[in-house]
DNA sequence: GACATATTCATACATACGTATGAATGATTC
DNA sequence: GAATCATTCATACGTATGTATGAATATGTC
């Protein structure tokens, strides 16, 4: 009589797209369990609280955006294209709650939860790899892997929330397909002059 | 009996530092009035509204930004100086709520604050304008000066909250000066390797 | 089919919220 | 100093919140 998978299950992606659209403290328990078709007291039982829900929707959420990342990261190339890939990965992929999420989390005084931090930690590291790898080679310049790979990921994260600014500015429209093709052009090519020993700039 | 200034300027300042480090939903009218040693109806008395009161915080938390945007823009001295000098302010100046304020509205789904979209656009158009200068001189190389803006603000945005991230990986103590000149080096360097058409990287 | 366990369900509880209200006090004007 | 206005104050209202409770039902086990 339910949606055919079952009640976690149903909670759990119901309250991940919430969560990442809205945050934690804009979604009501009421919102989660009556989109997920189950009873106002299911969140409780099946896990415990609300902020535990919330915890578990970063566990998988972050489990799904780490796991692209280190696949992309172990792809064949060389280490700036698997940087590049990444990257494009993070700025145009449809339904990948992870950077909003974890940038509000970011904007935020409070304490950041432990999951949260660990998936940060992870794709950092690899990330910072990547550029190690590229330094040894000598195909990435100088600098301090860590500070690098936060520097690489601004990109992505940034652009990809601040495509909602209505910008004459930028002319950007996360919408049509041309706009993006020309986001992810633009920032692999600031990837390139930020990370490049051999930057093709055209001018 | 009441701190010197008067109730509206004692809200507008408590719901400054509360909105800016808690978030919106996060903080109470009663937060707000009991920190201000103001009544629980000042709010809607001064203001309408807690709402409304948020936008006049964004209104003056973004015009002092600006102010400060404005101003380092308008100073002489290269465009890429300038640019360096801006990028130095958002990512290191003391009580400087703007930024994080910005991210956290852009990251949800809900309609942005009409003041927030106000002052993004101008400092970017700012940024912007900085950038065009410098190609015209032909010291900053070719491409939309619209999305290099963005990528430009996204490494002092980003590593000003990214600071909170306990990272081995980065080595980023906020608190630590040596550790903040190390992060102004570091991107400034960023900035100058993906702007500038002479690039003076050492490696 | 009887029992035990797991899950669902409706409802209750205590608390917190934003805002409204109306009386009390303060300041200003003539 | 009476009258008018602006502000402060305590309190009330309605609603929403997260969680707890205990009965009802489903599921599994022997």
């Amino acid at each position: 009589m339910n949606d055919s998978p079952d009640v976690t299950e149903r909670l759990l992606a119901v309250a991940a797209d919430l969560f990442a659209r809205e945050g934690f403290d804009a979604v009501s328990v009421r919102d989660i369990t009556s989109r997920a078709k189950a009873n106002l007291g299911a969140v409780t039982y099946h896990f415990g609280s609300k902020e535990a829900l919330f915890h578990a929707v970063i566990e998988r959420v972050g489990a799904g955006f780490a796991d692209r990342f280190a696949s992309l990261a172990a792809q064949p190339g060389t280490p700036l294209e698997r940087i590049a890939a990444i990257v494009t990965m993070v700025l145009t992929e449809r339904d990948l709650p992870a950077p909003t999420m974890i940038l509000r989390e970011l904007a935020t005084d409070r304490p950041l939860p432990a999951p949260l931090v660990r998936l940060m930690r992870r794709n950092l590291e690899t990330m910072a790899g990547l550029i190690r790898e590229g330094q040894h080679d000598g195909s990435i310049s100088k600098g301090e892997p860590g500070l690098l790979a936060m520097s690489v990921m601004a990109q992505p994260f940034l652009l990809r929330v601040g495509s909602r600014i209505p910008l004459d500015v930028a002319g950007v429209d996360r919408a049509d397909p041309k706009t993006q093709q020309r986001l992810v052009k633009h920032v692999v090519g600031i990837i390139h002059r930020s990370l490049s020993t051999h930057p093709q700039g055209r001018s």
